[in-house]
RNA sequence: GGCGGCGUACCCAAGUGGCAAGGGAGAGGUCUGCAAAACCUUUAUGCGUCGGUUCGAAUCCGACCGCCGCCUCCA
């Protein structure tokens, strides 16, 4: 079966396929370097990482790419405040950015390119654009002239008279033939920096990085392009218009965003103060896996409300799924095996691909994991699992693993001897009848994150994370 | 005002015509030296409200109530 995934532009579920045996070319937005990321960021990043993750789950070729902003009137206004340059100050969010992706297991896209870095290309493009009469000048700075595209408003589904007549007057740009043209070009103003180019030095419009970016990268029409659903409009509406207004050619196929976060019911806002960065959390204690878990467990077309609470229950569930694999991965050699659980597990699996290909349903795929695991508890306990039935189903766990990044497959190493030692001084102690120093031992080994568990083959330890 | 979405148990959340997935939390029990984990039982005759279509509706249609987003920099 194929991925099936909603687009905003036609407003129906696709089916995501290359074009011409070509890898699949994915363009994403990506943050604006001016301060700390924050949780609604990493909710889209990460069903972003999810999308791609399944697309190679399922094989299919690709080429992620991920612009990064770092140029724009925050950046310049907030390197001033601090007193730094704009390089220095930049690149100081943008290392923070990805050490923050990291702990999320975002993998890194195929290919990050920076706005300062493609200059050329956006001028280049401005000027195709001004060759077919879509731009036009004033007081040095260049704009896009809306009613010069017919498809404008196509994305967003915005009524054309309504955005025509609607907008407001940006206090800045008072001189455009209306509100709603962007620039492309901004004239230089004192103490910014600026490029010199055809157009006049300059630097440039927000919107026209990305389609030169992707165009750059992708070629003139490629396949997906993800973003928040705020970029709806105006920015991707912009895009298309810059990109297909200069290339005359469909820019992308299909258009994928995804809602917003909240957090405890209300929007987050720093004047709220329920808005969050993942170092915030970190400090508090939580554990970034299960910050992943849950902002990736809400179908990304939903609004996720994000709760600690939540982040507590998400560490339960994914507490359960450790557990499971850790009994799994306990079944000896010698243990017959079962020969009807792979049908069972076959079931489990086609379950899992069925959610994941309707439109991303992680709720659904993640159901199929804990069925399977609510079924195969019962026989673990009766021993009647062997070690093929063990290694298919830490290879089922595996992929979806692949494509999650939150469970623990494989068996951690004991942190240090000392820990070894105390659990063997504890069994001598049990066979003792010594519990007194048993329980000691446990709570002990309890408080350093190490939790103690006995069976009927002995004591299994785990690690809290 | 225009466009779009949402309302399923104590919490999170699948399900878009055929007996209401899954997870968390709670209660009782089995196992255990005690725990933990696991297992068993239990928690929505009902899916915002009221009507309608249908043999049959959480699911389709209509009205209403409530919440949210976009139309403005923003993931």
């Amino acid at each position: 079966m194929a991925l099936k995934l909603y687009n905003t532009l036609t407003q129906k579920m696709e089916t995501v396929q290359p074009h011409h045996g070509a890898p699949l070319g994915m363009y994403t937005c990506g943050p604006t370097v001016y301060d700390f990321a924050h949780l609604g960021n990493f909710r889209t990043f990460i069903f972003q990482d999810l999308l791609r993750r399944y697309l190679k789950y399922k094989k299919t070729p690709l080429l992620h790419v991920m612009n990064i902003t770092d140029v724009d009137d925050k950046i310049i206004n907030n390197a001033r405040a601090a007193g730094m340059s704009i390089q220095d100050y930049m690149a100081g969010y943008s290392d923070a950015f990805f050490v923050d992706m990291e702990r999320l297991r975002v993998k890194r896209p195929d290919i990050v390119p920076y706005a300062t870095q493609h200059i050329p290309e956006m001028i280049e493009l401005i000027l195709k654009l001004r060759e077919r009469g879509h731009t036009y000048e004033r007081d040095g700075s260049t704009y896009f002239r809306i009613s010069s595209f017919a498809g404008y408003g196509k994305l967003s589904h915005l009524d054309r008279s309504t955005i025509e007549t609607e907008g407001r007057v940006d206090a800045d740009e008072y001189s455009k033939e209306n509100p709603r043209d962007f620039v492309l070009w901004k004239a230089r103003k004192p103490e910014e920096p600026y490029w010199d180019s055809p157009l006049g030095p300059g630097r440039p419009g927000w919107h026209i990085e990305c389609s030169a970016m992707s165009m750059k990268y992708l070629g003139e029409t490629f396949d997906l392009h993800c973003g928040g659903v705020d970029l709806i409009f105006p920015h991707h509406e912009n895009e298309i218009a810059q990109s297909e207004g200069a290339t005359g050619f469909p820019f992308v196929r299909h258009w994928i965003h995804s809602e917003f976060l909240i957090v405890e019911g209300e929007r987050m806002s720093k004047s709220k103060g329920n808005f969050y960065t993942l170092r915030d959390l970190l400090q508090q204690g939580y554990n970034p896996i299960a910050v992943r878990y849950l902002l990736q467990s809400v179908n990304y077309r939903r609004q996720l409300n994000f709760t600690f609470d939540g982040i507590q229950q998400s560490q339960a569930a994914l507490q359960r799924v450790n557990d499971f694999l850790l009994r799994v991965r306990e079944i000896p050699s010698g243990r017959p095996e079962n020969p009807v659980f792979d049908e069972r597990l076959a079931q489990a699996r086609a379950d899992f691909e069925a959610a994941m290909d309707d439109d991303l349903n992680v709720s659904g795929a993640t159901a199929a994991l804990f069925e399977l695991v609510k079924d195969a508890n019962p026989l673990l306990e009766r021993q009647e699992l062997g070690p093929l039935n063990r290694d298919h189903i830490l290879d089922f766990f595996s992929g979806a693993n692949s494509i999650f990044d939150v469970f623990q497959i494989e068996q951690r190493e004991l942190p240090d001897a000392q820990i070894e030692r105390l659990i063997e001084e504890r069994a001598h102690a049990r066979r003792e009848r010594n519990y007194r120093r048993a329980d000691e031992i446990r709570d002990l080994l309890a408080r350093s994150g190490i939790i103690l568990e006995d069976t009927k083959e002995g004591t299994r330890w785990k690690a809290l994370n």
